[in-house]
DNA sequence: AACTATTTATAAGA
DNA sequence: TTCTTATAAATAGTT
């Protein structure tokens, strides 16, 4: 809808390139929000240009709220992993997309009932539970490991203050030594 | 561009806004394609219905990869964002408990509505997930200081015993009582 | 689901 | 870049 017609391949010259992805993007994202208002519904639309710029809009306070939980609810993964880290270890949650997408682009999206949305969702639910039940675990077992290996360090250092007490004929170099001192462990917060 | 101009207000006839839904859909969906094309970008676009049915596409990369963008992109924010700054946003969790608890014990069920409870649905969301990133957050802090202390007796423990190897003349006491080693300190298994 | 009268988006030019 | 305008494309109302 132009001076004349293009046939929809990459636009070669690079500038009007820019200057086309420029235009569509914008216009994209207003018929985005024109289709929420009209009709009650939410539109997110993501781009992401060559250069990897990402331009993103969404209209329609579902899925707004829908992209902030999904963002939230990485929030404490995100948090504690270095970025570098994160995309390195990203396979497994690429993976669960990889099969949430497949679910969502079966061919014909009209003909998906409701029915088999809620088995889907009920089917992620459970694969997240069993997810965080397992990454639990996995914390609470390397917590016990670091505590049993604080009380065996210590047991350790005990027997060897003992034995520079024993040589020492008595002297009571064992309590300047061990600076970090015989206090109990501390109890996980987690648990409080 | 019709037989007459329509403002971007809600369509009230609930068939036309049906039909309009479905025709500016497939057009949106269809823009989002040719800027893909056009553009050599990623183009995303998520489209929930009142409903709740979900219609989308990607173009470009998939979907999997747009997101992973997205979020990627945020990650520094979620990562920077002051825990108490998000929670500003939602209700305390003890009016959000309250709010759950009336919600329950309200007698005419049929009357509550179905957008107050996506709504309470959605700050029940938020609540958890500020919850779970703080739990792991505190989780993070313990296992590091865990991690410390470890060190600390360790090194403690190397000095004692090179102690004892002094007082006792360079006999090699400190190989045999250093029982647990001065192996690297284990990593974290749910980190790997 | 097809058909058009119109509006809207946009390609090219300034 | 921004604006202008001729034209293509999308779509509102109709069948």
């Amino acid at each position: 809808m132009g001076r004349r017609k293009v046939e929809i391949k990459l636009i070669e010259n690079k500038s009007s390139r820019q200057v086309t992805f420029s235009k569509r993007r914008t216009g994209l994202i207003e018929k985005a929000r024109q289709l929420s208002v009209l009709c009650e519904s939410s539109v997110a639309v993501l781009v992401v240009s060559a250069s990897g710029k990402l331009y993103n809009s969404s209209s329609g306070d579902n899925m707004t709220d829908i992209i902030d939980r999904y963002e939230i609810r990485h929030a404490d993964e995100l948090r504690t992993l270095d970025l570098a880290e994160k995309t390195r270890n990203y396979l497994p949650h690429k993976e669960l997309l990889e099969s949430v997408k497949s679910n969502l682009e079966e061919p014909n999206v009209d003909n998906v009932s409701v029915d088999s949305l809620v088995s889907l969702e009920e089917q992620l639910e459970t694969a997240l539970s069993v997810t965080r039940a397992r990454k639990t675990e996995l914390t609470m077992e390397f917590v016990k490991m670091l505590q049993e290996k604080e009380d065996l360090l210590r047991e350790e250092n005990v027997v060897l203050a003992s034995q520079i007490g024993k040589t020492n004929g008595g002297r009571e170099n064992s309590s300047s030594a061990n600076s970090s001192g015989n206090n109990p462990p501390e109890t996980l917060p987690l648990l409080k």
